[in-house]
DNA sequence: CACAATTTCTAGCAATGCTAGAATCAGGAC
DNA sequence: GTCCTGATTCTAGCATTGCTAGAAATTGTG
């Protein structure tokens, strides 16, 4: 059946393509602009055909995002293994996020505040690419998150907690920035005393 | 002129209704569900008298939300006020702050992610409201932001930068929870440790 | 080549934000 | 009271949106 094999694979490459499409044209031009006729003009088929790979434009948009995440987790796992110390693990994650945003600020609307219907944090049924950009949080944070030798100030808070606090702020520095609510120019010094405040490095007394 | 002036007044009156009926719409059934239409049908006027009062469906978005601010500054000013100390007072203002947000999804999506078209610090342009919420945020971390001693960690920061940290992170854990991405029952425990790190208290040595 | 199944497109629906021009209403002059 | 003028409000409609039914075209098979 080589003849539905070429079909198949032919799908399989239009599916992509409309993803791709998509994302480019709301970068290009921001999700407003990406509508279902645009985005059929621009893959060169009609209207029908995306629905027949996507159940509606919301799923178009989820598709973009969980790809959003591939590659955001590859972003933060290299900053990770390249840094020379935990702490600069830290700082070089901390910014391979803040990058990330604002490299592609419509792609990371789509994963972050855009409507799309996926369920985190439950690991049945949220995409393993999602999960895989916690985990470098995670990972990067490491299995003792506080002042080591000083005690966990609060009874013994896992390294998933921090992790989540963690990606809170760099997910409110990275949005209440791009849009407009923060002066872009001062990002450096947020994220530098975020950093302080989280690795709690500098000239503290220990 | 006393004919002009009730026809002043009843026209702020509507202004406000339609103001206070957006927001209710939003609240109950989501943004999505304020139509120009719809809006007009709970006003009891037509759609063109929603453009004699705004320019488009966005200032009225944008008038949901400056209000929004009004209520956000009220109730940050009053939790800072009601704490019996430094400490206790940051707490107050954050729980206030998450409080506020989980109270009012809708409200609280107008004042940060809608794109209503707002320019956020620059004080010229910056309605007042929104200064004064965030002057609650720097009121309450005070002028000396990090460990009192331990010197500035680096160059010393102003207070209004740890503000605006303080705020992304607020930001931060609300969103993410209010959109799923964060499990909602953590809330407490993350704010906690986002305290514990921000005011540097617990059984740390100083 | 003719037929059947699949794929694709044309054309259209209901709903959206917004607006032009008609209809209505108020207030004042006589 | 009666008409006129100006402001106010509404009806009706436009262009655009997401989505879909049914026609048309294309493909593979006997």
């Amino acid at each position: 059946m080589t003849a539905t094999q070429r079909r198949e694979r032919d799908r399989r490459l239009r599916h992509e393509l409309i993803v791709r499409t998509a994302r480019d044209l709301a970068e290009a031009e921001g999700w407003d602009a990406v509508t279902t006729r645009r985005l059929a003009d621009r893959v060169e088929y009609s209207q029908p055909v995306l629905y027949s790979h996507f159940e509606n434009k919301d799923a178009i948009v989820r598709a973009v995002a969980i790809e959003g995440f591939v590659d955001l987790a590859a972003q933060l796992r290299s900053a990770r293994l390249a840094a020379a110390s935990p702490d600069a693990a830290i700082r070089a994650v901390a910014q391979a996020y803040l990058d990330f945003a604002a490299a592609h600020p419509a792609l990371y609307e789509a994963m972050f505040s855009l409507p799309i219907d996926v369920r985190f944090a439950s690991p049945g049924q949220t995409p393993q690419p999602l999960q895989d950009s916690f985990t470098q949080l995670v990972a990067v944070l490491g299995p003792t998150p506080l002042a080591p030798g000083a005690g966990e100030p609060f009874g013994a808070p896992e390294t998933a907690l921090l992790a989540e606090v963690y990606w809170s702020a760099l997910h409110g520095l990275a949005t209440l920035t791009h849009r407009g609510r923060l002066p872009a120019p001062g990002q450096p010094a947020r994220l530098g005393l975020l950093l302080a405040l989280l690795t709690k490095t500098g000239p503290a007394p220990y």
